[in-house]
DNA sequence: ATGCCTCAGCTCCTGAGA
């Protein structure tokens, strides 16, 4: 079982390249962020004809989250249950036996920000709730675009960048709240290549000159762990015309 | 440098992203 993540930064403009890529890397499921579209023009349609199902949690200009599956989406699931949110960030469902949950994390702009604060919040929402989410689901995976990085080794320029948003501690130590519930970042269970970012600026050719930051995230549960076979960043669609600024992940499961 | 690019929208500028 392959499965990835991207934020597409529009899906409507970056349509041709989600296609595109899904012929090239037929993953078993696909978590999209910032769709930018509401569900009524979500194309369906084109997914299915790709040979994908889809559940959409879209919104009119901003955020929104779908999941692309081949096998059924079951128990499917909007948002964080509990927490009031206006945003469309999450969405959630059973494949094949693996819950899979698709995130959009807030960005956070500016430490000190009412954005960053809300970004705290919802941090904090977001680990209750998949605490729980484990204990009925042992084989999880939590996926998407964090707006976080781990460590010095996931940013281009850690001096120049201390301490800025998706840098900070206060950052940092939700992250590994999320790991303490008993998640891996996929990505580092397997040797990388240097410079190994998700994400990089649209100014200064910051992709050529591989200024970039990690803050795309698989997180796995113990026991998908065990069976997790492969896991890396795909630059290829950074290359594109046009392309999103994010590239997608993608992780193997021997199930 | 409150800058650089890209996208959506009450679109020819502004807000947001990261």
């Amino acid at each position: 079982m392959k499965l990835a993540t991207w934020n597409v930064n529009s899906l409507n403009v970056r349509l041709p390249q989600v296609l595109d890529w899904l012929a090239a890397n037929p993953v078993d499921v696909l978590a999209l962020q910032e769709l930018k579209l509401t569900d009524d023009k979500f194309p369906f349609q084109d997914f299915a004809a790709a040979g994908y199902l889809a559940e959409s949690f879209g919104q009119k200009t901003y955020n929104g989250v779908a999941l692309l599956s081949r096998a059924p989406l079951q128990a499917v699931v909007r948002n964080i249950p509990g927490f009031e949110d206006e945003m469309a960030r999450v969405i959630s469902a059973t494949v094949n036996g693996v819950r899979v949950i698709g995130a959009y994390f807030p960005n956070g702009q500016e430490p000190g920000s009412d954005k960053f604060a809300y970004k705290m919040r919802w941090l904090a929402a977001l680990r209750e709730w998949v605490r729980g989410e484990l204990v009925q689901h042992p084989r999880l995976v939590l996926m998407g675009d964090y707006n976080i990085t781990f460590d010095d080794l996931d940013v281009w320029d850690p001096v120049g960048l201390k301490e800025t948003i998706h840098c900070t501690t206060e950052e940092r130590t939700h992250l590994q709240a999320l790991i303490a519930l008993g998640l891996h970042d996929s990505v580092r269970l397997f040797p990388q290549p240097e410079r190994n970012y998700s994400w990089w600026d649209y100014r200064n050719m910051a992709f050529r000159r591989k200024q970039g930051l990690r803050i795309d995230h698989i997180l796995i549960s113990d026991a998908l762990k065990a069976v997790a076979t492969a896991c890396a960043v795909d630059p290829t669609p950074r290359k594109n015309e046009r392309p999103s600024d994010h590239a997608p992940v993608v992780l193997e499961l021997q199930l």
